[in-house]
DNA sequence: GTCCCTATACTCGGATAGCAAGTGTCCGAGTATAGGCGG
DNA sequence: CCGCCTATACTCGGACACTTGCTATCCGAGTATAGGGAC
C-alpha cells in the first residue's frame, strides 16, 4: 500500500514551477527533463493537476504549465487528491450486514465503528496534508538544501528562457 | 490509491475473536461464513496476523484462531501494518538528485522537505490508529450495533461451538 | 512602412500496450481427537 | 477397568491462476508564433 509516484513527480513539479516569474510557464518536457524521469507519463499527472484547477496549462509555442494560484494558496492535500482522487485510504463494504447473524439492513442506524475510527485516521492525515502548502515546501529547500544544487537550478532555469524565450510577453 | 480489502476483513475477524471466552478458538471458515467472505482467501488474510503475532493459531481438531493478546492490547496499526506491511503510504525516490540541475549525493545532508512534509502526514495517520484499540471498537459495538445482529452473533457462536464443540476443555 | 495571411513548430490531451500487485482458489503437511484393542 | 495405539477428520500454510489498477508510451488535435508578401 503506497501513493502513486506521480504524486512525489507533481509535488516537485509544482515546487519547481512556484518558483518561476509570473506569468511564465515551462513545458512537460522540460519538467521531466529537469527531474529525470519520463516525459510521457509525467504529462498524464500534469493533465491531472490542470483537471484539477491546480496548475493552468497554455498551449502552442512558447507554452506550458504554471501554477493557477499562489504557492501558498495550494495544499499537499490539493496536490494528492488532484493525482489519486479524493476517495478515502478505508472504504468500508459493509460486510457487517452479511453472513447469517445480520440484521435487516434499515437496523443499521449507526455507522460501523470500525469505518468511523479508520475514518478518524484518515481525517487526520488529511489534516496534516492540508495545513503545509507549496510555498512552506519551498521555504524549507530554499533554506536547507545544497547551495549548489539552488545556483544550478537557477541556471537551469536562465539556459531553457534563453534558448526557448520563455519570457511571456514579446520583446517589443 | 486505497487500503486492501484484507484490512477491513481482519479488523472485523479480530472484533469477532475478542468476543470469544478466553482459549477458544475459531476456525478460518467459520470466521468467513460469519463475514460472508470467501473462505480461501480470509485463510490468507489470518495467516498474515498469525504472522504478526496478532492472533495465535491452533491446528489440528477443534483449531482455529484466537486473540494472542487482550483486546486492548492490539491497536488498529497493529492490524493495518500485519496485512499491509510497515512501509510508509509515501515513499520518497529521491528524484531531486536526478536531473541536470541535481547536485553531488553527498552535499544532500537535509532529507528531502516533501518527504518530510509527507512523512508527518503519515505519523499523525499512525498516531490516530495506534490510538484506537480492538477494545474501543468492541465497546462502540456493543452500545451502537442493532439489538438483533448481538443476539443473533450471540446465538451463531453458540451453535457453532455446539455443533463444533469450541470449548478447549473436554467436558470430562 | 504597415497590415494581413499562411506555413511552421511546438504545445497539450486522450487513446493505446505492458507490468506488478492485489484478489481469488486450490491442495498438501501436520496435529489433536475419538474409538478400538490389548493388558 | 485402564492405558496405549492407530485411524480419522479437521486444521493451517504455502504454492498456483486471474483481474484490476498503476506504469509507460505514442500519436493526433489545436494554437501562438514568425516570416513573407501585398498594399
Amino acid at each position: 500500500m503506497h501513493l502513486s509516484e506521480g504524486v512525489e513527480w507533481a509535488l516537485h513539479c509544482c515546487t519547481l514551477l512556484g518558483a518561476l516569474p509570473d506569468g511564465v510557464s515551462l513545458p512537460a518536457g522540460k519538467l521531466a527533463e529537469y527531474h529525470g524521469v519520463p516525459a510521457a507519463y509525467l504529462s498524464k499527472q500534469l493533465a491531472a493537476l490542470a483537471n484539477a484547477g491546480i496548475v493552468d496549462s497554455t498551449t502552442g509555442r512558447y507554452g506550458g504549465y504554471r501554477l493557477a494560484r499562489r504557492p501558498g494558496d495550494i495544499t499537499l492535500l490539493d496536490v494528492v487528491e488532484a493525482i489519486e482522487g479524493d476517495s478515502r485510504l478505508y472504504q468500508c463494504t459493509e460486510i457487517r450486514q452479511r453472513g447469517p447473524a445480520a440484521a435487516a439492513s434499515a437496523a443499521y442506524t449507526s455507522p460501523c465503528a470500525i469505518a468511523r475510527a479508520m475514518g478518524r485516521a484518515d481525517e487526520a492525515w488529511r489534516r496534516e496534508l492540508s495545513n503545509q502548502t507549496i510555498a512552506d515546501i519551498a521555504t524549507e529547500v530554499v533554506a536547507r538544501a545544497p547551495q549548489e544544487a539552488l545556483a544550478r537550478t537557477g541556471a537551469w532555469l536562465l539556459s531553457v528562457s534563453g534558448t526557448g524565450r520563455a519570457t511571456p510577453a514579446p520583446a517589443k
